[in-house]
DNA sequence: CTGGTTACTTGACAGTGTCAAGTTGGAATT
DNA sequence: AATTCCAACTTGACACTGTCAAGTAACCAG
């Protein structure tokens, strides 16, 4: 019981938590390049070397709002699926729509989610986060296999498939003639050879 | 024939190409982090300042170098091509070889080419780049259609589906326990439906 | 030889992350 | 209830960053 309420303390009541909401604020009305350290404490009214105690630095600030993002999206991703009936490839489907709002509409966050710099991805909480948001999709993908690596594969499948029109998406919103823009993600999915798993036999893991 | 000496001049030679060249090295070294205007001025052995007055600010230099990191990856990916043979499905395989031979040989130059932010995405160099490397991966889905969208459809399928396996396969190789790891990009191509488009038919735009 | 333009250099400034050294408020101890 | 103590910050400094205005030196046209 005294877990809920330890952050409250002191001066500020959870700061953390106003950190990291400042955080987003700031990733979704400037990018990557208005979120600061120091703009994240001046909008939670705090001293500019405050944000560094509770985070290990930038990299630690970075990592939890990326750990928050990723909560967000796997939750987006569970909305859509309830959403869908009970056949499964309407669900699958309904995961990867999911999957590409989140990405539409949290862009900056969904960069930062998936940049290859700046996160350290051996922070638990991190860890976590991102493993259930992958569960998610992972069930869904659990009916299919794809290949010869039963529903392994089809994870795979999907995901680099949903991931990656996801970025190209992003990409494209920029420029113009790009042919990703002509292209429905739901036109995709037709294509991929989708075999049921034996039934009994779904191995999520 | 001025056009390729106009920039030897004054006191530093082709000073514009030591830069980038400078860049693509610390990208190399040391990460995104590392790329600064004041170390590349530093390497090529020129004052802070320099640089911003070849490319308009840091956005121009990373943009430059970007365009250069195209030209290099659609250089990989012919490279693949021409050792395959002359099977469609042999050659776009080699392609995709090439993307991820690519990504993962240089991946801070791949991540900062397809960063959302930091790239200003008008500049006439790295359209033209960027474009053709796209037209490298368009050719060789060419010959097949997926989906209702002809081969256009295959493009983005094919495109989506590399791309997303590399960013995966590069966030793995940190982390641990990763499924994309136990799978390879060969093993997810059977199972996509890629018909042969109609012979003399091959609509590449 | 002279004037002018190009190709940088120099110097300054605001903003950044990080760190060491304070300071302060709440709680625990006596 | 007074004192002690410590976590939760604050303050101040430093090196480094990108950007810009102003200066200077090399090359070239005449």
């Amino acid at each position: 019981m005294a877990a809920e309420i330890e952050k409250k303390r002191h001066h500020h009541g959870d700061l953390r938590e106003a950190l990291i909401e400042a955080g987003v604020g700031l990733l979704r009305e400037g990018g990557r390049s208005a979120l600061t350290l120091r703009r994240c404490a001046a909008r939670a009214a705090v001293s500019h070397s405050a944000p560094a105690h509770y985070f290990k630095g930038l990299d630690g600030l970075l990592t939890a709002i990326a750990a928050r993002g990723y909560r967000t999206f796997a939750a987006t991703m569970i909305a859509e699926r309830a959403l869908a009936g009970a056949d499964p490839k309407a669900r699958l489907m309904a995961i990867c729509d999911g999957y590409l709002m989140f990405a539409r509409e949290h862009a900056a966050l969904f960069g930062l989610m998936f940049s290859a710099d700046d996160i350290g991805f051996e922070d638990p909480e991190l860890l976590r986060e991102s493993a259930a948001a992958y569960q998610v999709l992972s069930e869904c993908c659990a009916p299919f296999r794809h290949g010869s690596a039963g529903s392994k594969g089809t994870e795979v499948m999907i995901w680099s498939l949903v991931h990656g029109f996801a970025m190209l998406s992003h990409k494209a919103r920029a420029g113009d003639g790009h042919p990703v823009k002509d292209i429905r993600f739901a036109d995709l999915m037709p294509g991929l050879t989708l075999r049921s798993a034996a039934p009994g036999k779904t191995n999520t893991k």
